[in-house]
DNA sequence: AAAAAATTTGATCAATTGGTAAAGATTACA
DNA sequence: TGTAATCTTTACCAATTGATCAAATTTTTT
């Protein structure tokens, strides 16, 4: 009655849970693409198949969709990091997290999208987040700082360090229209990441063992 | 007289060039921040102090300005990797191009953005140029496997390091947001760019040597 | 200085966009 | 099955946006 909103009411219906489900895969395939300002709500609403005013029935504003995309994204972002523990061998745990980083990339390359998309724009709505990102990458590169002083990690600055397996891993997200078009139709199958896992590790692996 | 519109009628005026100057800065500093589609004229009126038809007066459209920035990228943009020649040392070329592409990074970081832009977009504006760029690409490919078959240089996928090279020198320019917080306020001065020139050289000589 | 050419402005337009209101259709549940 | 709650649609609005035009102003040329 009155004014019904979806989810404001009692608890989660079934086509609530289906249809909100919709709207954000949908609004992630856009939103990726376009960027917050240049996708429009009409575009978010055809991708899932459903009028405006049904869209904006689940959520309010552009704004609230785009919200909850990236607060989603920024909670799993970093795990891989969050794993790296200090009593694993150093070369293996940075490999491993080379491995999983690339996983993302190719898993979930419309998420990686998005979060570039939001860093490009100078992270207007992360500025929290991004600091929680700064005392996790502070913790990592003391872990990295002990392994050097102890010899069993090629010195190098850490923080460059992770800025270097970020870049990597990520190019293969957000530059994927180029990475095809250079390797071409032969080797830009998905076997593209089984070559790009080798070629990292061994770089890495050479480039940064004491 | 007429429908008179620059650059249409005779040469260029002291105030076309001058007008020109200012509306494609400006609009480098708001196309590369918030794509083609996120950027209004007006914005771009705004920032190089104009009024929006005065602007349109120059360009007859929001493209024009767009195509005439990419394409004027997209011209120096390979520069580096052109220089990349067969006969130097293979180490020192590799590192002279890292040098080369982190000095973009750092002098042009806008550039880079409205690049970054295009691609995460899906390319649409550049198919030609990226074609363009995939045979470049191959040309230097198989300059590097010379150089491996001669046991110069680490045998590795050519291809995919040359995607890391291009990731991590653009990395400071597209997330440089996210570098100077994490690197903080001591360390995110303009010295960043030697520590990363410092730790990239490193990591590729070390990595790639054979 | 006058004429011609180039530049700037204010008013305006049609299309798009984010969002609303209210009535109609459907679903869940007693 | 009946009814209340939920969902969907149609029609609409106000603001923004890309772009035009004619008139007014300034600059250049003669």
């Amino acid at each position: 009655m009155a004014k019904p909103r979806a989810a404001e009411t009692r608890k989660r219906t079934r086509i609530q849970q289906e249809k909100e489900d919709r709207i954000l895969e949908a609004a992630l395939e856009v939103f990726s693409v376009h960027g917050f300002r240049g996708s429009t709500i009409d575009q978010i609403a055809k991708a899932a198949d459903m009028s405006k005013p049904n869209l904006l029935y689940y959520f309010r504003t552009k704004e609230a969709i785009h919200r909850l995309l990236i607060g989603r994204l920024l909670d799993t972002w970093l795990d891989p990091l969050r794993e790296m523990k200090a009593d694993g061998d150093p070369l293996s745990e940075i490999c491993s997290y080379i491995r999983r980083k690339l996983e993302m990339a190719r898993d979930y390359p419309r998420e990686g999208r998005l979060f570039t998309n939001e860093i490009l724009r100078g992270a207007p709505h992360i500025q929290d987040e991004l600091r929680d990102l700064k005392s996790l990458v502070d913790e990592k590169s003391r872990i990295m700082q002990g392994w050097m002083k102890d010899g069993r990690l090629a010195r190098c600055d850490p923080y460059h360090l992770i800025f270097s397996i970020w870049a990597t891993t990520q190019h293969y997200a957000d530059f994927d229209v180029q990475v095809r078009t250079v390797l071409g139709p032969e080797k830009a199958g998905e076997g593209r990441f089984e070559d790009a896992a080798r070629y990292l590790e061994k770089l890495f692996l050479e480039g940064l063992k004491p």
